[in-house]
DNA sequence: GACCGTTCTGGGATCGTGCACAGAAAAGTC
DNA sequence: GACTTTTCTGTGCACGATCCCAGAACGGTC
């Protein structure tokens, strides 16, 4: 067994068919599934799999089959704000481990340029990859249209802008999520409620700013156009954000945050301007990340289930490529009680 | 153009070779180098694959060639920890986008537990890879000797503590930035210098506690065990450290913690034993991760060069695929000042 | 026994490349 | 011009799997 040095030469489908005295035919179809091949055949192959060790060559399986067995994962820009983003993370792990699951390699593509946008394209539209598991901040991002009509399976994680879309894609329920951060901030007895969006140019930013109006409304409490900002999810944003709340609202006494980064910079706001969390403002966050439990105080924030997000995003990309249609999928959204409400 | 709906069959090798009127082996020629062709054979054929749009079959190719041109980036145990870690971004990133620049996908390999290594090493071994990027916080971790023994390139992020072993391997120069470190505190007027060190199961908990007690030794600075604690890189165990040294040695002047992340709990410990950091006690981190400039006050650090750690973990995983023995890279850090000193 | 349908098996064709080889064409040498 | 060397080109084969098809083996029915 010793082999230190160089690789041997792995045993193929040939071996393993001489080995168990049979055809390759008759181990190819163990190997695809086991049907049409009698008891003792069956039991020959796999003792000779077992055996020798044999492995499928995945390069000649796809060049028959057409299939790569192996899914992309596919970051656009823009990188650095994502990247770090620890959700992104969960994401990734999660797709990682659903695949593994099934034994399908994932690809991990970073467009950050142009230039490595059209690379990529054109890596994937080339058959490389079965199918395209797509994150992207922006979600009015072309690409998974462009991929979708090349012929591309694409599931995208977050509601695409375009609604008459026929991409596949899974996302949080932004306005119910909403919805119960704002009546949870009701319930505390509080009326001046401010509100820093996320990009309204994205469902992420449109949809919880639409839970927040819907709840102020039902509750008989109308909506102040001075406590209502918006920002880009960044830290610094919410910081900006809750600055300008403060000038143009100064009698606030919650803040609805769309994003627990931005929560972070709104508390430093809000502290240096002398409120107390959450005595004089409590303030509220959405995403539920580690930013959320290292905070201080803690946030209350809005649980997106990014476990499921992942492991959904694979069941639907799968699901497509044996033969099923697009689908849609919102999952509900937990609030999260911490110290800061 | 229109191809919504389904993929069309992508153009071959072959098509190509008709378009331009030569032969597949000419056209062959061209994608790997172009060399022994003639100008004009060489100009129909470029053309030709514009026209066409060719891409090559990277299955076929490695069918033939034995070569997959892929790259695996192999994260083992502990996940948890090291998946939230922001330095793992940077290096999953620069690794990613070193390979792209060749033109070589990146396959993401996460061993979290038995099962998942087993079948990884199957998969690795059965030749779907050409090498491996391995990335590890545990670095007696064997799979990198195993990978090694089996034939396969594999290049560590770190030193592997096994000293025989040749395994190639790209890391920060832990000894000399623990020297830089002690030395600005020692230029700070401090000489009662705590230090939290990584676990001293690793070359980087050993290396850096080297040194803190050679510096200290040159300056005529005598090594009190007392100020001598280790933990495991997380904040909790930092936190836990600079309590366990308040309470050994509550004389200290500057604490030298082996992490950022530990720095941060540090941090709240001393805080909350009413040292004001820096004037009472000064801090220092290492690695230079977000959390650092995050802090507060923000750290001074050790900055690990992440960047071209990646950099230097594909350049020397390209090198070895192409024949070069296995080498190790050691890369200097920089003392990054900031309010904790 | 003749016939049928189902289960099971083996071998040839095939996927799209790279490579070895043979031979043509061009270039250099005496 | 005859010869060698170098450059250039096309063709057959191989890589390791799946797929298809023909036909064998089996069991049941009339």
């Amino acid at each position: 067994m010793n082999n230190a040095g160089g690789r041997r030469r792995p045993p193929t489908i040939h071996d393993v068919a001489r080995e168990a005295g049979v055809s390759r035919g008759t181990v190819s179809r163990v190997l695809n599934g086991g049907h049409y091949v009698s008891p003792p055949a069956l039991e020959a192959v796999n003792a000779a799999i077992r055996k020798t060790g044999y492995v499928v060559n995945r390069h000649a399986r796809s060049l028959i089959t057409g299939r790569s067995d192996s899914v992309g994962f596919l970051l656009t820009e823009p990188q650095e704000r994502f990247f770090e983003d620890p959700n992104f993370n969960v994401l990734l792990r999660g797709c990682t481990q659903a695949l593994a699951a099934h034994d399908i390699p994932l690809l991990l593509m970073l467009a950050g340029t142009e230039d490595e946008r059209r690379r990529i394209k054109r890596f994937i539209t080339a058959g490389h990859l079965d199918g395209v598991l797509l994150v992207t901040s922006h979600s009015a991002d072309p690409v998974a249209e462009e991929l979708h009509k090349a012929g591309v399976p694409v599931v995208q994680c977050g509601k695409p802008m375009r609604s008459g879309s026929k991409v596949s894609y899974v996302a949080a329920d932004d306005r119910d999520g909403a919805r119960d951060m704002v009546r949870h901030l009701l319930s505390l007895g509080r009326r001046r409620i401010g509100i820093v969006t996320g990009p309204l140019d994205s469902p992420g930013g449109v949809d919880r700013l639409a839970g927040y109006k819907e709840v102020l409304a039902e509750a008989g409490v109308g909506i102040d156009e001075r406590l209502v900002v918006s920002g880009d999810y960044s830290r610094a944003a919410g910081e900006a954000g809750a600055e300008r709340l403060l000038a143009q609202a100064p009698d606030l006494d919650a803040v609805f945050v769309a994003s627990d980064l931005m929560a972070l910079g709104a508390l430093t706001a809000l502290r240096r301007a002398g409120r107390r969390i959450p005595e004089d403002v409590a303030v509220g966050g959405f995403d539920d990340s580690i930013a959320a439990t290292e905070a201080t105080p803690p946030l209350t924030t809005i649980r997106q289930p990014y476990d499921r997000i992942s492991a959904e995003m694979v069941r639907v990309l799968l699901a497509q490529l044996g033969g099923e249609d697009p689908a849609a999928v919102i999952l509900p959204t937990e609030l999260v009680r911490r110290e800061s409400t």
